[in-house]
DNA sequence: ATAGGGTTAG
């Protein structure tokens, strides 16, 4: 057994630096506790008061804890109701230090990733392996998966060197989580490289799981072709596609508005037998709404009734938001009402749409009562619902409500984010109170939101408009320093301002300095 | 006990 771990090892390290040498690794030199000690602060959500030394832990078979046990399986499929309950127990597993098996400690960092407590997953991670806990390939594999979730992909590369270390064998799991961080992190040229290397490498086996993972990504970054061709390869290889397969590849095809195309791929899977479900409804819904392609969506409804999919709250959801883009929000009600009834209650984005609704239709007022409704059905409006209402005010004419929502985010817990800012300087500007507007845009720097292209060119759109070319030239040059550059409507507005007839030289001289 | 697909904004 030792041998075959030990002769697995070594071809897993032959043919790591091959595999990981375009990530920024540390090095893999470092004993394992150096390398655990280094990011131990970067997790630790608490100081450990307790530091010294602890003995190593043995598990003894001999005592079992079956209340514990049965806690931990339940808890690993749903999560612990509070965060405070899982670090309990997992108090209790570290003094009990006895019949508990690795599984146990598993268990409980799974419930963690369920509850998307990533960072704590970390800490426990790290406090498993200072205790000398033993932790095995799915120990490390949910750790690494957690690293992926905080966008700590150094740290998640430097687990697959302490997997390979530590004597086991990265296996697809420890892949496929990598590779779908890379592609999270906007990393897809790196997330194919790894993957083309382990076919190279033959180091795992590329499953149907690694083959979505990729396809997925080479879809969010159009590439839906490539997918298309990386659809029909697996199925040359004799791999089956399933239904995420052809869903993530649905899923692109709509966005790119190609939704019949989108509609051929699902018949195809259906002759093939792999039935779409409700995501892949959903997706062909939201398709279709943005075409507004009514009889269609009506269909789309009757054939999920018929196959006995029930619509979920996406699916009520992406329905009011269409019919709210639209105008019609006493539509978008009735579906409020017959969510409701059915059981499947709205949430703060299917507020936040009928708020949105309300206010495209000049109806602020309504979208208050909206604001009010979800809160008194206890679901918390967050800083997109406000974005939205702070939007919707200031185009309709009541910038001084906006700003008092605004003003009042942080009283609320809540802290503007870009969005959120660039909805009010849009507002300031269009009132034409340039001042308020660079104020704000200092102020969203030093409270820590960087302002984006997107605010930059919003507050120099407006100047252009408003003849202030100096103040656009100045702004113009701090985005150019940031690496930002004018949008098509800012580019097009200086190109409309050279064909103004009667050209003051102040014209002239702006363009001719932007065109340079 | 671990990996892959869906809804809201300027």
């Amino acid at each position: 057994m030792l041998l075959v771990k030990r002769g697995a090892q070594t071809l897993a390290t032959a043919h790591f630096h091959a595999l990981t040498s375009f990530t920024l690794m540390p090095p893999i030199v470092s004993t394992p506790n150096s390398l655990f000690h280094s990011h131990f602060l970067l997790f630790s959500t608490k100081p450990n008061p307790d530091s010294q030394p602890k003995p190593p832990f043995i598990p003894s078979p001999s005592t079992t804890h079956p209340e514990l046990k049965l806690l931990l399986y339940r808890k690993s499929k749903v999560g612990f109701n509070k965060l405070d309950d899982a670090l309990l127990v997992f108090d209790q597993m570290l003094r009990l230090k006895s019949g508990l098996s690795v599984v146990d400690f598993n268990q409980l960092l799974t419930a963690l990733v369920r509850m998307k407590e990533y960072s704590v997953a970390i800490s426990m991670f790290r406090e498993l392996r200072v205790l000398s806990i033993p932790a095995d390939i799915v120990t490390f594999n949910t750790a690494i998966h957690s690293c992926c979730h905080l966008d700590t992909l150094d740290y998640a590369f430097s687990l697959l060197a302490g997997i390979i270390k530590s004597g086991w064998v990265p296996d697809a799991f420890t892949y496929n989580t990598l590779i779908k961080g890379l592609l999270s992190q906007d990393r897809p040229l790196e997330a194919g490289d790894l993957f083309n290397k382990l076919i190279r490498f033959q180091e795992i086996q590329p499953s149907v799981v690694t083959y979505n993972t990729i396809i997925d990504g080479l879809c969010k970054t159009s590439n839906t072709s490539m997918a298309l061709k990386l659809l029909r390869k697996m199925e040359q290889i004799g791999l089956k596609p399933d239904v995420i397969t052809y869903t993530s590849i649905i899923d692109s095809l709509c966005k790119e508005r190609r939704v019949d195309h989108a509609l051929v791929l699902v018949s195809e899977m259906t002759h093939k037998g792999i039935s779409p479900n409700v995501i892949t409804y959903n997706i062909l819904l939201q398709g279709l709404c943005i075409s507004s392609r009514w009889e269609d969506i009506e269909l789309l409804l009757s054939e999920m009734g018929v196959r006995k999919i029930s619509p979920d709250l996406h699916t009520y959801t992406i329905l009011v938001d269409a019919h709210c883009k639209e105008g019609r929000t006493t539509d978008a009600e009735d579906v409020i009402a017959i969510m409701i009834q059915k059981g499947v209650p709205p949430d703060v984005i299917t507020y936040t749409a009928l708020m949105e609704g309300f206010c495209l239709r000049g109806n602020t007022d309504r979208a208050l009562e909206v604001l009010n409704t979800m809160m008194s059905n206890g679901i918390a409006p967050n800083c997109y619902s406000y974005t939205i209402l702070i939007d919707g005010l200031c185009k309709n004419r009541k910038l001084d409500e906006a700003r008092n929502i605004f003003d009042k985010l942080a009283s609320r817990g809540l802290q503007p984010n870009v969005k959120t800012y660039t909805t009010m300087i849009q507002g300031f500007c269009q009132e034409g109170l340039f001042e308020e507007a660079k104020v704000l845009l200092s102020e969203m720097e030093t409270s820590g939101c960087l302002p984006n292209d997107v605010t930059y060119n919003t507050i120099i759109r407006a100047c252009l408009l408003n003849k202030r070319y100096e103040e656009a030239a100045v702004l113009i040059e701090n985005m150019r320093a940031r690496k930002f550059s004018e949008d098509a409507s800012s580019t097009s507005m200086v190109i409309d301002l050279l064909s103004i007839e009667e050209q003051d030289p102040s014209v002239l001289a702006f363009c001719k300095w932007f065109l340079q």
